[in-house]
DNA sequence: GCCCTGGCTGTGAGGGCGCTGAGAGCGGCT
DNA sequence: AGCCGCTCTCAGCGCCCTCACAGCCAGGGC
């Protein structure tokens, strides 16, 4: 199954905090890793923008140091398509010396703080700590219909003023919902997105899971947002029932 | 940009996003404007808490951009306001750079996302994006004849403002008509597509769901959409009766 | 007006689909 | 070890959907 709680702050173990350098210099990549490694952090290195963009996709960096200039793929395009990609995690951009790109570019493009080479260890080392202190903000935004919310990054769900705590499996179903309000999704469709892209069971496990959240986001609010629509799926009322 | 309504034919004609910006910073306030207008948004400003609050009421916006630090009302009355009067508009709440609120607060008063400042625009509008395509699905393919309309990623149908219930196999006739209006279709090719590719059966049954179909869409209307061709079979009216 | 053919509809059986309560297995926490 | 919460299976139940059937109605040709 998908582990959909890791890294969620209030979890409670530590984990390490992981941080992706994209360099295509490999004595300076090869620098910073032992550096960052020194100070406690999960170093992966990528050596053009290709696979740094690959890498800030499937892993879940807690930041991710950026050269500009990149084979492959420059790394303002990187930064871009993260960001396209409602991926927001931080950004600490280094630029060429003076070169033709300047820093608004870097922000505009959605870095999230930039230095321009060459650096001092020790100045990315703060910044860098700067932006993992202050990088909770980046966090996706919450999801709503009607007066219910539910805040993927927090795992909170709420209807009017009041908090409704929900399981992992029931949460996960949930957010499948409230992503596509007003959507008739399949039993088997539910399935794959919130079970297991092949899922070999009882579907009737969907029925039970919708029956669960029934009884917690609907039936004490006297709503009907969950519904059921007989030989299709399930849909969830845009505007919470 | 692009029209965030495109593709649901009976919008009519297209109608510009709206976005409040409520930001006490004249010069701030100002780049937004201009800016976001850039992008094809219909702009309106605000300078304090107050006016914000009464433009957001008077208005329907697509958005709402708001600072936390305001003349007058601060950014959470505004919102809490807001959501209290059940009014869900998208919050996109811009906080002080480290201020003395937090985001945490930011979320519980019913902001939809976050951003801290100072910000990078690309962030901006990316965020603003993805908070106006949550909360306005364009759900493209939705079928109209006249004011009969039929939705299938919803698997809803209505005519005029009236929801209408339809079964499993009466819907997928229905939507077999209506993706061919005002085509004449005979009963072995309506027996293809909706029941099977080689059913073996009483054609009798198209007949009866024919008639299931028009008690509920045409009879409680006066109206006749779907229409016999004796000896051919049946067509609907693509102006809906 | 008569007849024939094709279409309409009321009735009811049967079965599929969805809902729910009970409980077993599992893992984490104390 | 014991407890608790989460997940998932299973079986029973009830409703609604589906469809066959048969009798009735309407259109059209003569």
């Amino acid at each position: 199954m998908r582990p959909l709680s890791y890294g969620v702050p209030w979890a409670g173990q530590a984990r390490a905090v992981r941080i992706l350098v994209v360099e295509d210099e490999v004595r300076l990549a090869q620098a910073l890793q032992r550096g960052l490694r020194a100070e406690g952090f999960a170093v992966d290195i990528a050596h053009d923008g290709e696979t740094g963009l690959h890498l800030a996709r499937e892993a879940a960096y807690d930041a991710v140091v950026l050269d500009v200039m990149l084979p492959k793929l420059s790394g303002y395009r990187v930064c871009r398509a993260l960001r396209a990609e409602e991926n927001w995690v931080p950004v600490l951009m280094l630029s060429a010396k003076d070169g033709e790109y300047d820093q608004a570019d870097g922000l505009d493009v959605g870095a999230d703080d930039y230095l321009t080479k060459p650096f001092s260890y020790v100045v990315l080392v703060a910044r860098l700590r700067a932006l993992l202190r202050r990088s909770a903000p980046p966090r996706p935004p919450v999801l709503g219909a009607g007066d219910l919310r539910l805040d993927p990054a927090a795992h909170r769900v709420s209807r009017g003023q009041t908090q409704i705590a929900l399981t992992p499996r029931e949460f996960a179903l949930l957010e499948l919902f409230m992503r596509r309000p007003d959507e008739v999704l399949s039993k088997s469709e539910i399935l794959a997105h919130v079970w297991d892209a092949h899922y070999e069971g009882d579907p009737n496990v969907v029925e039970v899971y919708v029956g669960y959240l029934r009884r917690k986001i609907d039936a004490p609010f006297g709503r009907r947002a969950l519904q059921t629509v007989r030989g299709a799926g399930y849909r969830l009322a845009g505007n919470g029932g």
